[in-house]
DNA sequence: TATTAGCACTCTCTTTGTATGAGTGCTAAC
DNA sequence: GTTAGCACTCATACAAAGAGAGTGCTAATA
């Protein structure tokens, strides 16, 4: 079912024109721009919603696109932009001698994605299923306070408190180590569980009491540390649309359910990701499109960057943008993790 | 100007019955429970809006009551109920054995808050301005990466990566810990700016180099850990508001601003504190009620959680949770800076 | 055969008019 | 001081009419 010029042409129009009006076009505003009547358009718009790639909302208005017509502007009409180097070092530029964790990291490439977007973004931080525990370290606070730190190899690093039933003295800080270096270092939040620690905790004898609430710690913070935080930034731009009105609600309802972003963010396999509409298969975002693109980190992809908006976004903007900070995030992290 | 007891009750009922409903109130539903006629029920009414107590959306409405009857009748008429010990409890035990940073408590508390509210709900970190550095520690994490930690008298702690420019040995180290021992613990942020840490970096001679990241780190981590946070949480609840649907957007983008929140919620001196409307002197506010109460750690005032919702709250029911809720954050928070 | 001009047709949107009903304010009687 | 009665006001719902935008179809044209 190949499209003849012409008609590729006037869906071209027709969607470039609706991205920017949001109302329907019809056929008189078309023909200008082609040098043919107005009705030799309405013919061939009539055959282009035929086969389902324009639509009506009534009878006497103009035609605006279908999902599916997007989706096929998207795979063989779209031009495809690059942004400019000035664009480019401009973000770049606010990465520069970048001091901090992963998170810190991907929360600035959201709110700045959100910036230039102008539409709400969300951001991964990393997420590999071979992640495996790199450090860990422990720092007394108070008599019975301790602080447990742990790094992942993928550059997350998260802490938390403990509180110990006794005082914390040098043999215990040792022993916790010596724990850490045996049975966590090395190892990914997998292939341990509460069975596991407590059957190491009981072989410790008298010590247990005292590393038992150390290790469940541990635990945890290595299970927190191997899920995959969502950064959610922009959230208010929403608001602004017209057409997303009435999924508002559900919308930040879903926001609240870290997983199900991710997946949709995260899916398939490719760099870039677009879902237009239905094709999230999640009624929230059937008006909305999710435009995502993953960053790698030692070559492999271990999360991502997106933007959710209205199906009629700027998709030949957006997507270098979006391109773009996820290459940056994914050099950023890189050096992170070299070190 | 002193209501009879009649005007008294027939506000009281207006109120509570709008509260509960959203829909003006008439005079034929007031006059059975007063057991006098419609006629004398409008009467009353119409006295009551004289005095700007009530007003009518139009003619042939009924009445709602204006910001100030609401402020009147939560200075003079509201029934003052407590919650159940059942309630109190079961918030309670939510809070026992909490291991956590004081930012997560009141993370905790904003969704308990939102969730028995069922209003969005705010809650700010302990900010004191006697405030100063109890703690400060060092974990290297890689050759040139070391993770900075402090511990604020109010039980704040935060964590930052510091890259160095060269190998940390065990002599800078020493040199760190000296110097934090030296100018920063026991001090407030407010006690030293970049210009006193540049001329304390000069003064180390060859180790300047060395150590001027990690005291820029610290000075850095000591003031973010002095600034106040806020939480927010629930935020889709107010979409389901229809009389803040025009306010909305205003309200999500006053979201961002933390020290326009901050001033909202830790308002006045009193531990409870109520805006209603336009008491905020906020635009964006001006058809919300903001109820909040103060919690203290060691006897002072530190911080405030609250909820923000339509002026028709649920007053009674919402302002003894916010004080349970507020109290038991403050005792958690004590307990953990005693130690 | 592809294109185009012309025209009837459809449907939304806005305006106008009318009826309904809830609730009020006022007055006179109790 | 209280109340019954009634005229009045205003929002809301609904129907009818006109304007406007854009279409689909047909017949003429290049």
């Amino acid at each position: 079912m190949e499209l003849s010029d012409r008609k590729k042409k006037i869906l071209t129009a027709v969607i470039e024109r609706y991205i920017q009006t949001g109302e329907p076009v019809g056929s008189k505003v078309l023909c200008e721009g082609l040098s043919v009547s107005s009705a030799t358009v309405r013919n061939e718009m009539s055959e282009l919603s035929d086969i389902g790639y324009l639509e009506q909302p009534h009878t006497s208005a103009g035609r605006i696109p279908s999902q599916k017509g997007i989706r096929f502007y998207i795979n063989n009409l779209m031009p495809v932009y690059d942004i400019s180097n000035a664009d480019r070092f401009s973000v770049q530029s606010r990465f520069d001698n970048f001091d901090g964790e992963p998170k810190d990291i991907l929360a600035d490439a959201a709110k700045i994605l959100s910036d230039i977007t102008g539409c709400t973004s969300v951001a991964i931080t990393p997420y590999d299923i071979n992640a495996f525990i790199k450090k860990v370290e422990m720092v007394p606070l108070g008599a019975r306070t301790v602080l447990i730190i742990i790094m992942m190899s993928t550059g997350v690093i998260k802490s938390k408190i403990c509180r110990c039933d006794g005082e914390l003295d040098i043999k215990s800080a040792e022993l916790f180590y010596n724990i850490a270096a045996a049975y966590f270092i090395g190892r990914s939040s997998d292939d341990f569980n509460v069975a596991a620690i407590q059957s190491l905790a009981v072989s410790l004898g008298d010590k247990a009491l005292m590393m038992t609430p150390l290790l469940v710690t541990l635990t945890d913070l290595a299970k927190e540390a191997s899920m995959c935080n969502i950064i959610i930034e922009g959230q208010s731009k929403l608001l602004g649309c017209k057409e997303l009105e009435s999924d508002v609600y559900n919308i930040f309802e879903q926001f609240k359910n870290s997983a199900s972003i991710a997946s949709l963010i995260n899916k398939g396999n490719e760099k870039t990701n677009i879902l237009i509409g239905r094709e999230s298969m999640n009624r929230s975002f059937e008006n909305t499109s999710i435009i995502s693109s993953k960053y790698s980190v030692g070559g492999r992809f271990v999360g991502a960057v997106g933007v959710i908006g209205p199906v009629r976004i700027d998709y030949s903007r957006v997507i270098p943008n979006i391109i773009n900070i996820s290459d940056i995030v994914g050099n950023v992290l890189s050096e992170l993790i070299e070190e």
